[in-house]
DNA sequence: AAGACCTCCAACCGCGGAACG
DNA sequence: ACGTTCCGCGGTTGGAGGTCT
């Protein structure tokens, strides 16, 4: 069917947020396309969707990421590759979303570091790059680096399916995991003195509207 | 002080698969 | 069984704010 109205993009004003946050406490949050229509946002239901699954859901769990999450998204993407939702799922509070763009901004940098090492030392343990093949060049590196298919891709080339037993004890052979956990270590002690109760950063629209709707509203008579 | 560059993250897009009629 | 609609996922982009020179 064609959409002929105009359907709004870009950046949630404040209104529109807390109309949504309205019509999904009315109407669950399921449906979005449906929410969409009667909400009387300009939006669609994916964009609603995405705004209440990356924002506006007071499950979430806001600020920098916690030394055990950071901890466990290496862990779950060696295993698992780029299945950020699947990731999401393990970490309570965290969206595919978020830590997607960690993992770009954080191993961007790690493979920006590596790139270094390897330049000063040919024999580098960046074990990525097939020895023989001179013709992979650092940007191809970098993005090996971070955009890896995960152990359970990397252990049968061909295509595996998503088995989701989670078996640990799986050997963390992928790529240099020691200079990660080195860092990581090095992460932990540097904020594990300034390691406050998250919620921090928290957008100033959550201080008033939003706050109040969740105060005003019943959430147990849902779903 | 100001312009260039970098980082972070919200939001969009395209696609595949599930659900529905 | 098939076409349509909806949902969710992964990849990408663009802008705001911060840092560097």
């Amino acid at each position: 069917m064609v959409q002929e109205e105009i359907t709004r993009r870009g950046p949630w004003t404040e209104e529109e947020d807390v109309q949504l946050v309205f019509y999904v406490k009315l109407f669950g949050d399921r449906r979005w396309d449906f929410l969409a229509k009667v909400s009387g946002l300009k939006r669609t239901g994916k964009s609603c969707r995405l705004r209440w699954v990356n924002y506006l859901n007071p499950d979430l769990k806001r600020g920098k990421m916690t030394p055990q999450e950071e901890r466990l998204v290496l862990e779950l993407h060696s295993k698992w590759g780029n299945r950020w939702s699947r990731i999401a799922r393990k970490i309570p509070g965290r969206t595919d979303n978020e830590i997607k763009n960690y993992w770009r901004t954080h191993m961007r940098k790690k493979a920006q570091e590596q790139r270094k090492k390897s330049s000063i030392s040919p024999s580098s343990s960046f074990s990525n790059s097939s020895p023989s093949s001179s013709s992979i060049t650092h940007e191809e590196n970098e993005r090996n680096f971070y955009d890896t298919g995960g152990l359970e891709l990397l252990q049968s080339e061909g295509e595996k399916k998503d088995s989701d037993q989670e078996q640990a004890g799986e050997s963390m052979k992928v790529y240099s995991m020691d200079e990660i956990w080195k860092d990581i270590e090095l992460l932990e002690e540097n904020e594990e003195t300034m390691n406050k109760p998250i919620m921090g950063s928290i957008s100033p629209l959550w201080d008033y509207s939003l706050d109040s709707l969740w105060k005003d509203f019943d959430w147990s008579s849902f779903r």
